[in-house]
RNA sequence: CGGGGUGUAGCGUAGCCUGGUAUCGCGCCACAUUUGGGAUGUGGAGGCCGUAGGUUCGAAUCCUGCCACCCCGACCA
């Protein structure tokens, strides 16, 4: 392993760079903007479904599949939808190869142009409504809860490792209800799972609260969505769910009869969260040393690495270790017994750390005479002594302990970055001195707004959900305000 | 799309100015000694130097075109 160390502190960016690649996570392909998810990332991610899954299933949704390609004729139909993603569309026009007869190369048919050209979904809210039409005819058909896993692609000028690749992995729900009310109440149940999900799993902090109009999703009447702060002091987005009204129920002619015998459109939601969530993880929580998983998440939870010189202290450790292993996969942990002979365990030690493994337990010729091993945890660097005769009952909870510490280690970190700013010159002062979030007045106007983005590059990150009312002035313009909205620099 | 970079073994690189088919490290294979914080030695395998053309007796090296990817911005989950 030829580790390129390079501090979090002076190249956050390269760092998180080298971070994805060191540790396993993920490669850059040979396609432009697009990565390979290399196992022990995949791994992750496959977790983090997992979670999800089951939260999902237990609001009472299901999972189904659409199809990868949209009619592009079905992109028309909700003008700012379209607006929103023309510009980053991939667009399939043909559907055949052949072979050149003059130069014997292998190029498009051109006589197999489509008909009508298909879009990769950059989301699939467009097939969907159109396929809700047929679903819902009467009240008894609503609400139509559904889930999917699925690959979408946008083009974008400018791609990161997990924060923004031209296809990513994610899941979209799609929700139809009879009424506003209740497709408000799931959009906002949605966003509490989202928000549970990142502080219990990921460990990490989020705000909860609403898009100002300019940050608001293509078709979107309310936009709500939670905000995490990495590291660095920006700010990323790590979740949305959207409030679509009747936008798409309109544009696709999905209607359902009342009990009443009249016929209403159908209120929508939509909701997400993608492969970004990998990169919020890493940011969040990781050293120069590596990585640094939550317990909850972490592929492997403990790793145990036997020690020994001669064949007889192999013997001795290795069954030691195997039946430590077997003990605390007993608890429902994952464990791996790491019994390479070809590395020695300093390599282990480091390989683990970048690796961000929560638990390492290191079992020597010593811990097999005196019945014990060492304990070192990832979050902490700390090391014990433990008998070998309490982890049963000391690792199930030790990992609980590390999945709290990570937890509020990011929530101080965010509490000590949370800022407020009164003048312009404060607000300029902090992004450019202290970074993290801006709690600021501002007078609701999308030009204000915009105004602030061009000379700070800071957005309005949300409106959050338990703000209070507040009088005071737009620090940009000194028009009279409401509430203070937070502000961030954001990837 | 603007700006900056890079393409040489699986990875990271030297060589390029001053042409003579390639350096070093990691990794890989074999054997031996090792293993409580990234082991050591010896031997070995692995390269049409991104691509197309040009100059030349001869091109990784000089010239021209092309391609790809990365990084920084604008755009976005």
């Amino acid at each position: 392993m030829d580790i390129k160390k390079v501090k979090r502190s002076e190249d956050y960016s390269a760092w998180y760079n080298n971070l994805v690649k060191n540790a396993d996570l993920a490669e850059h392909s040979d396609v432009k903007g697009c990565m390979v998810i290399k196992p022990y990332g995949y791994a992750i991610w496959e977790k983090m479904q997992a979670e999800l899954d089951r939260r999902f299933k237990e609001t009472g949704h299901q999972n189904a599949y659409f199809p990868l390609f949209i009619p592009k004729s079905f992109f028309t139909k909700e003008a700012s939808h379209v607006e929103g993603f023309a510009k980053e569309c991939a667009v399939v026009t043909h559907y055949r190869l052949k072979v050149d007869e003059i130069t014997k190369e292998i190029v498009v048919d051109p006589e197999a142009k489509l008909e009508e050209e298909l879009i990769v979904r950059p989301t699939s809210e467009t097939i969907i409504w159109n396929t809700y039409r047929s679903w819902i005819q009467s009240y008894r058909d609503l609400p139509v809860l559904l889930n999917q896993w699925a690959n979408v692609v946008r083009w974008e000028m400018r791609t990161r490792l997990f924060l923004r690749t031209t296809e990513f992995l994610w899941q979209e729900g799609h929700t139809a209800h009879a009424t506003a009310d209740e497709a408000i109440a799931e959009t906002k149940q949605m966003l509490d799972v989202y928000a549970d999900f990142a502080e219990n799993i990921l460990a990490v902090p989020v705000i909860k609260g609403v898009k100002s109009e300019n940050e608001r999703f293509a078709g979107a009447i309310e936009t709500y969505c939670i905000e995490g702060l990495m590291q660095d002091g920006k700010a990323l987005q790590m979740g949305t769910s959207h409030f679509l009204g009747q936008n798409f129920a309109k544009a696709f002619d999905v209607k359902y009869v009342t009990k009443e015998n009249s016929r209403e459109y159908v209120w929508a939601t939509s909701w997400g969260v993608s492969t970004r969530l990998m990169g919020a993880l890493i940011m969040s929580h990781s050293d120069d040393e590596g990585l640094i998983l939550p317990p909850r998440l972490a592929p492997i939870q403990v790793v145990i690495i036997p020690i020994f010189r001669k064949p007889e202290e192999k013997i001795a450790v290795m069954e030691k270790a195997e039946a430590y292993t077997a003990l605390l996969k007993k608890q429902g942990i994952s464990v791996k017994l790491d019994d390479r002979d070809y590395q020695s365990p300093g390599f282990k030690f480091a390989e683990y750390e970048l690796k961000g493994v929560p638990v390492r337990i290191a079992i020597g010729p010593r811990d097999v005479q005196n019945e014990t091993v060492e304990v070192a945890r990832r979050d902490t660097k700390e090391k014990q002594v433990m008998s070998a005769a309490d982890l049963e009952h000391k690792i199930p909870h030790l990992l609980e302990q590390i999945q709290t510490n990570i937890y509020q280690r990011a929530l101080d970190f965010r509490s000590e970055n949370m800022y407020a700013a009164d003048t312009w010159d404060e607000f300029m002062d902090i992004l450019e001195n202290k970074a993290g979030f801006i709690s600021a007045h501002w007078d609701g106007t999308a030009e204000t707004e915009l105004k602030i983005k061009d000379l700070s590059k800071a957005t309005i990150r949300c409106i959050p959900l338990n703000n209070h009312k507040e009088a005071g002035k737009c620090i940009l313009t000194g028009k009279p305000s409401t509430q203070r909205v937070l502000f961030a620099r954001a990837y």
